[in-house]
DNA sequence: CGTTTTATCACGTAAAAGGGTGATTTATGA
DNA sequence: TCATAAATCACCCTTTTACGTGATAAAACG
């Protein structure tokens, strides 16, 4: 476990973080924490001029998200390892991430000797997912699966119904005809296994399918 | 600023943000971080034997929640100052933190300067909310005030109706006249200032109305 | 004790949704 | 290119909602 000495950049909104890492990675005599930044500008800046071999990096920062500051670095310094660092364990963003290049994922509870461990991995060019980062992802792809996929204009039909609008006024707002928004609707509610409005409204913000992709 | 020895504890399920707090505060001549915990349990344990002036506690806890926490600490121990620690900024968790007892908010990226200024604003006897906590709590108290309060027998028709069943499904559930369903259904409309189905469930929803209380 | 809220029921009409079945024309991807 | 999926439109009939305008008894509250 770490032959050379590994330079490390911690990236996260949360000087309690920054700090808490500093402070639990400090005595490793083959780590060293060469910088951090607490927003994504300041990331791309410091590695103007200097680098890292591998990022700390919290998805949640101020002004960009995580998953672009991931394909950011990875499409400009394909070098760096880039471990992704999250409270939560949502298997969504586990899943982005490593689409957008990470090449780990580390819980915030995660110990000393964790951290030490997907460091050491992700330097040896393996992928480190947490146990429960891997669950989730499990898990998300489990429901990705079961949920049947919508199309565009199902997507947006559905949007119109959630805001309110009726079969009429969909049709209106769309050019298209009356019976062609309820074709759309029942092929809505035989996917979403629904049979009236209510139901499908609920499916659909349970399984956050309201959102304008 | 700190005439007297000031002694914390720290409870997060975050070795990382407990490294962090320990390292933002060890040069500080007048704090003395005298102990840690990652759950409740072990929180509760050490106030057995031992003793602090204030607790930098986490809202979200393996075991109990930090509002339960919050209490049990305050009936057993109301010396101690408790200043909550969250990573979120939502109204809802500021309130009921402040409502169990807590003296301070901090967002987990607060700073040195401003965590030591909680921790001073609380042991002489004061309140301390970060101002993002402030805000979010004037916009819970709005919201709340906006809302207009659903009886017992609409929330119960409200949470049929999601579930998908006909005002006639629900008569028969209910006991009651199908007119009757339609007439909670009519208010439940005129309340939530909807006009159908679509609207009522998706409104319903954004504002977490579907929970069983 | 009186007023307001809540819960109940009634009737009527128009609008909207639910459900079935089938057809045509474009994409789109293997 | 060829099968499949997506988007469109059509018609029919039934059920359910939506909306209006009432009324009454019980419960809650000041």
């Amino acid at each position: 476990m770490f032959k050379n000495l590994t330079k490390i950049f911690i990236v996260d909104d949360h000087q309690m973080i920054i700090e808490g890492l500093k402070s639990l990675l400090q005595n490793e005599e083959m780590i060293q924490v060469v910088g951090s930044a607490t927003n994504a500008e300041k990331c791309l800046q410091f590695f103007l001029t200097k680098t890292a071999d591998v990022i700390l990096m919290d998805i949640n920062l101020p002004d960009t998200n995580g998953i672009e500051l991931c394909e950011i670095i990875t499409k400009k310094y394909p070098k760096i390892k880039i471990i992704a660092l999250s409270t939560f364990n949502q298997g969504t963003y586990v899943r982005k991430m490593m689409e957008s290049g990470a090449d780990g994922y580390l819980l915030k509870n995660a110990n000393k000797h964790e951290i030490l461990k997907a460091v050491d991995t992700v330097i040896n060019g393996k992928k480190y997912l947490t146990i429960e980062a891997e669950k989730a992802l499990r898990y998300v792809n489990d429901i990705q699966n079961k949920l049947p996929k919508l199309t565009k204009r199902e997507n947006e039909v559905l949007i119109l119904i959630a805001d309110g609008l009726t079969n009429y006024q969909i049709s209106e707002k769309l050019f298209i005809c009356i019976d062609t928004v309820d074709s759309h609707r029942k092929n809505l509610h035989s996917k979403l296994n629904v049979n009236n409005t209510a139901m499908l409204i609920k499916v659909a913000t349970e399984n956050h399918l309201l959102q304008t992709e």
